[in-house]
DNA sequence: GTTTTTAACAAAACCGGTTTAATGTAGGAC
DNA sequence: GTCCTACATTAAACCGGTTTTGTTAAAAAC
C-alpha cells in the first residue's frame, strides 16, 4: 500500500505537506502542488479512509441496524431502504447494512463501536438494549417506530401513525358490518404491536362495540415465518370462534398465510372471510387474489426522513428530539365486503 | 469518547493489557483480567473500529458499487442485496452502499479510498474506470456482469449467461412465427448490452433467418426512465416497421412502456404484439395485464455467488481468477403469442 | 538598516488502537 | 547461590493520516 510517506519522500516534501495539498486547508505554493500531485498521480496514492476518519472522528457513513433474523429484507425495509439511499445520495453519505448474526453481533457490540456516525435503527423492542446502547455511548441514532417508555422522548424516531392506521382499518371492518375481528398481530415484545392493539380497542370503542377477549394474538418473536403464522393461527381460531368474520393481519406475508387457511376451510375471501393487512411496499404488491386491501405504509417517506433527521443530527450536532409521525393511507382492492 | 487509555488508568496497567484483554491475543493473569473488564464496564469503554481497522489493514466490511444514477433500486438490485446478504450474514461481514452523486463520487474517490476489504462492482461498462482503478490498488472485486476486453480474464466475475438468454427469447419469439422482432437493448457501453446483442443474431442465424439493421436500439446511458424510453422507442417503431411483431426489452420497467405505447397504438398483448423481457426480481413481480413472459435472472444467487467469492478472495488472499455463469429461466406468463 | 510580518514548508505530536521489544519476577535446575 | 527459563506486564514503536508548533527566508513596515 502506498502510504502519503512515499508520497512525501517522491516529492521531496513533508507528510504537512502532502497531507495540505490534498484538504487546501493551508496554503501549498505552485510549484510544490504540482510537484505532490505528479507524485501521488504516478504512485497511485489514495488517502486511507480509516486513518483520515481516525483524526477527522467522522466518516460520513450512517448504520442501518435491523433486527436481523428476517432475511430476505422485506417489501417495507427495501422500500426504506430506497428512501434512505436517496437522502444520503443527496448528501454525500454512504449506508452501512448491519447484518450479522444474533450470536455474532453479540461479540462484535462488545468488542467494537460501530464504524459510523449515526444509526437508524428498526423494529424497536421495550426496553431496546439498542437504544440504550447508543444512548450511553452518545451515538447520534433515529429509531423508526416507537421507543418504549421513556426514551420515546430522548431520541428522535419516524414512525407510521399506526393508532391511527390501527383504527382506520378497524373501523372500515366494523362498518362492513363484521363484529368479531381477529387480530394477528406482530411480536409482543414490539412497540408496533402495542400502539396497533390500542388502535384496535379505539375503533371498536367509537363504534360502541365491545371486542371479544382473546381475539388479538401475537406473533412468537423468536420462530417460524410470518406466513405459516397467518396459516395457523388463522386455522385455529376459525375453527373455535364462529363469529369471526374479518381478519386484520400485521403484513402481507401473515395474509398470504391466511389465504391458505380461507382455501383450505373452504372460505371465499371476501363473501365469506374479510382479509386486510399493513402492506410495506409501494412498487411491488405481491399477487394475491383477490387483491389484497391494505393500511400502505410509505415505507419509502419513512426512510427518507428518517435520514434527514440523522443527518441533520450529525452534521449540526443539533440535540432536539424530533418525533415524526406519517400517516398511512387505506387502499381497497377488494379482500373486504360487507357480511351477509 | 472513552479511550483504551482511560481503560487502562481506571484499571491501573497498560495499554497493550488491555489490549490483550479484549483481543485474548496474550495470556493475562485472571485477577488482572478481572480488573480490566470492570473498568471498561464501567466507563462504557467500546474499541474504536476505525483505530483497530488502521492497523489491523481488516474491516470486514464488503462495498456494493453500483453506477448510482438509479435510484430506487429495481427488482433485481434488490434481490441481488438480498443475496448478498445472506452470505455476508454467515461470514460477519457487512456492507457499505456506495451511492454517492456522480459528481461527489468523483471527487471521492480521487480522495480516499473505500474502507472496505472488497467490492463488488455492478454493471461494467466497456474499459470500466472502477475495474482499471481497484485492478491498480489490488482491491479484491467481483464483477456482476461481464469486464470488458482482456479484463475478463483477470477479475473475478458473476453473471447471467446473457447470450443463451437472449438467444432463448428470441428462439421462443422465432418459434411462434415472429419475423421482426424489436431489441429495446440496455445501453450501449454497457458489457451485457453487447452480449444480449449476440444471442439476439445467435437465435435468428440458428433459425435461418436474416434480422432486419435497425431493430437493435440501445437506451442512451445518460437519460431519463426506462420506462419512457420503452414507451417512445415502441411508438416510433411500430410507425415505421409495420413488419414488427415482437419485442424484446431490457427490463421489466421498458417493458410497462411497451404496453403503455401498445394501449395507445390500440395493440393488444400478445394478439397483436408479443413482449418479453428479462427480468429482475423473484419476489414480487410487478402487476402487469397480461402478465409479462420473461427471462428470469436469477439476481439472489448472483449476489450469493459474488459474495463467496469476494469473501473467499478476501480472507484466503486467493488470487485465482473465476467466472461463475448462471442460467436464465424462461418464465412463460402470457404477453407472447404465435403471430396469426 | 533593523525589526516585524507573512508565506511556505518541516518536524513533531496526536488520533486510538495493536504489536514488538524490553523488563521484572518467580520457579526450577544445577 | 547462580543461572536459565517461563510468564506477566510495561514501555515504546507503529498503522497512515491530520494538526499544531517551529523554522526559515522573503516581503513589508518603521
Amino acid at each position: 500500500m502506498v502510504t502519503i510517506a512515499d508520497v512525501a519522500k517522491a516529492a521531496g516534501v513533508s507528510k504537512g505537506t502532502v497531507s495540505s495539498v490534498f484538504s487546501k486547508k493551508r496554503p501549498i505554493s505552485k510549484e510544490v502542488t504540482q510537484r505532490v500531485l505528479k507524485a501521488a498521480e504516478e504512485l497511485n496514492y489514495r488517502p486511507n479512509y480509516w486513518a483520515r476518519s481516525l483524526v477527522n472522528r467522522k466518516t460520513n457513513i450512517i448504520g442501518l441496524n435491523m433486527r436481523s433474523e428476517k432475511m430476505p429484507l422485506d417489501a417495507f425495509q427495501h422500500d426504506l431502504l430506497d428512501g434512505m439511499m436517496e437522502v444520503c445520495y443527496e448528501h454525500g453519505y454512504r449506508i452501512l447494512i448491519n447484518i450479522l448474526q444474533p450470536s455474532l453481533l453479540k461479540q462484535v457490540e462488545l468488542i467494537a463501536s460501530d464504524p459510523v456516525d449515526g444509526e437508524i435503527l428498526l423494529d424497536p423492542i421495550h426496553d431496546d438494549p439498542r437504544i440504550e446502547d447508543r444512548l450511553k455511548r452518545h451515538v447520534p441514532i433515529v429509531v423508526v417506530g416507537r421507543p418504549s417508555g421513556e426514551r420515546a422522548g430522548q431520541v428522535c424516531s419516524v414512525d407510521n401513525d399506526n393508532i391511527a392506521a390501527a383504527a382506520k382499518a378497524v373501523r372500515l371492518l366494523l362498518s362492513q358490518g363484521h363484529q368479531q375481528i381477529l387480530f394477528l398481530n406482530s411480536a409482543k415484545d414490539r412497540t408496533v404491536a402495542e400502539d396497533r392493539e390500542l388502535g384496535y380497542y379505539l375503533a371498536h370503542r367509537e363504534a360502541g362495540v365491545n371486542p371479544l377477549a382473546g381475539l388479538i394474538l401475537n406473533k412468537p418473536d423468536d420462530d417460524g415465518t410470518s406466513i405459516r403464522f397467518g396459516y395457523e393461527m388463522t386455522l385455529q381460531m376459525l375453527r373455535e370462534h364462529s363469529g369471526i368474520s374479518a381478519v386484520l393481519a400485521d403484513n402481507e406475508s401473515m395474509a398470504m398465510g391466511i389465504y391458505q387457511a380461507a382455501e383450505e376451510l373452504g372460505l371465499v375471501i371476501p363473501g365469506d372471510l374479510s382479509v386486510i393487512a399493513f402492506s410495506g411496499g409501494e412498487h411491488f404488491p405481491p399477487a394475491m387474489h383477490p387483491p389484497l386491501t391494505g393500511m400502505r405504509l410509505d415505507a419509502r417517506t419513512i426512510g427518507m426522513e428518517a435520514a434527514r433527521l440523522l443527518i441533520e443530527q450529525v452534521t449540526t450536532g443539533a440535540a432536539g428530539v424530533k418525533r415524526i409521525l406519517l400517516p398511512s393511507e387505506l387502499v381497497e382492492r377488494g379482500s373486504c365486503a360487507c357480511t351477509h
